[in-house]
DNA sequence: GTTTAACCCTGCACGC
DNA sequence: TGCGTGCAGGGTTAAA
């Protein structure tokens, strides 16, 4: 099975812009009539950023969402008043419309009611996920915000700026592809297919590689996560990951090594083997990668 | 500067 | 069968 047990999400960009473009048709324009952060002790850490529920709540009734912004794996839903209402997913969080009518799922923490009818909930098991409201003007000085890199996906990500970055770096591919503060968006999931769909190992120093190698670096970055975003992300297990509706993601199926510990390389049959990497698991092909 | 490990948390797999 | 233990993950932080 699957090495990632325990129903993880594993919401990196792919799943984040998913779920960002869901909210822009479908909660932009919409009036929050009020707040309500569940009594659990567990919803405060996921707001934990605010003192009070109320604190958290007032900031953001009778606002209306008009825009939805995403920054990295961070989602930012802009306010009628300038605030925004930022998002973050740690690795387990979902946002889901839901109704009235509807039951409240296990560990949902974070309720958002509209005036226009229909809710949206924060759903959240580990509770590594948050929520929190700023000030749009005070968004820079919101450290973990502030510090995040490019993604992969922005226009102005060119190839010439990347293969300078990666030339001042003298760092393993691997750790250095999840560093949000280098290239932002890829955790592990997605670092691994990126590193096989370029054909380099995990232990590559970045300021050793070729300007061919770098090439590929970026094309298979740019790629796999359009491609991702195309089936709407990765979705391990029944409790992983699922969109705005609850509806799981299908890109699982086109994994090249994630997840396939001793299963053969889809493109040469050898087996896919496994090791630490700063304490993440890591999949690659002996082959393939080097 | 880079790398490692610990921390937060829950639920699952595993072994006794 | 039932329980305890270990592990997985993202991101930050501190220490090596």
């Amino acid at each position: 099975m699957s090495p990632a047990r325990g129903g993880e999400g594993l919401v990196e960009l792919p799943e984040v812009e998913v779920v960002r473009r869901d909210l822009e048709k479908d909660v932009v324009g919409r009036r929050i009539r009020g707040v309500d952060v569940r009594p659990q002790r567990n919803a405060m850490r996921v707001i934990r950023r605010h003192a009070r529920r109320k604190e958290f709540s007032d900031r953001l009734s009778g606002r209306k969402i008009t825009r939805v912004d995403r920054k990295g794996k961070y989602v930012l839903l802009f306010l009628d008043d300038g605030d925004v209402l930022v998002v973050h997913f740690g690795m387990s969080g979902q946002l889901i419309r839901g109704t009235k009518r509807q039951a409240m799922a296990p560990h949902t923490h974070v309720v958002i009611e509209f005036v226009q009818g229909g809710d949206l909930r924060f759903v959240d098991p580990r509770t590594f996920g948050e929520m929190f409201v700023t000030a749009g003007d005070e968004l820079g000085k919101v450290k973990e915000l502030d510090h995040i890199a490019i993604d992969p996906l922005e226009d102005t990500f060119t190839w010439q700026q990347f293969s300078a970055e990666l030339a001042r770096r003298a760092s393993k591919l691997k750790p250095l592809l999840m560093d949000q503060k280098f290239i932002s968006g890829l955790g592990n999931i997605y670092s691994d297919e990126v590193l096989f769909a370029a054909g380099l190992r995990w232990d590559r120093m970045s300021d050793s590689l070729s300007s061919q190698e770098v090439r590929r670096l970026y094309r298979a970055m740019r790629e796999v996560v359009q491609d991702a975003i195309r089936y709407r992300g990765t979705t391990l297990d029944d409790e992983a990951y699922v969109d705005l509706y609850g509806k799981p993601g299908e890109y699982a199926a086109e994994l090249k090594v994630y997840g396939r510990k001793g299963l053969p390389c889809r493109r040469c049959r050898t087996p896919i083997e496994t090791l630490k990497v700063s304490g993440r698991t890591s999949f690659f092909c002996p082959q393939c990668q080097s």
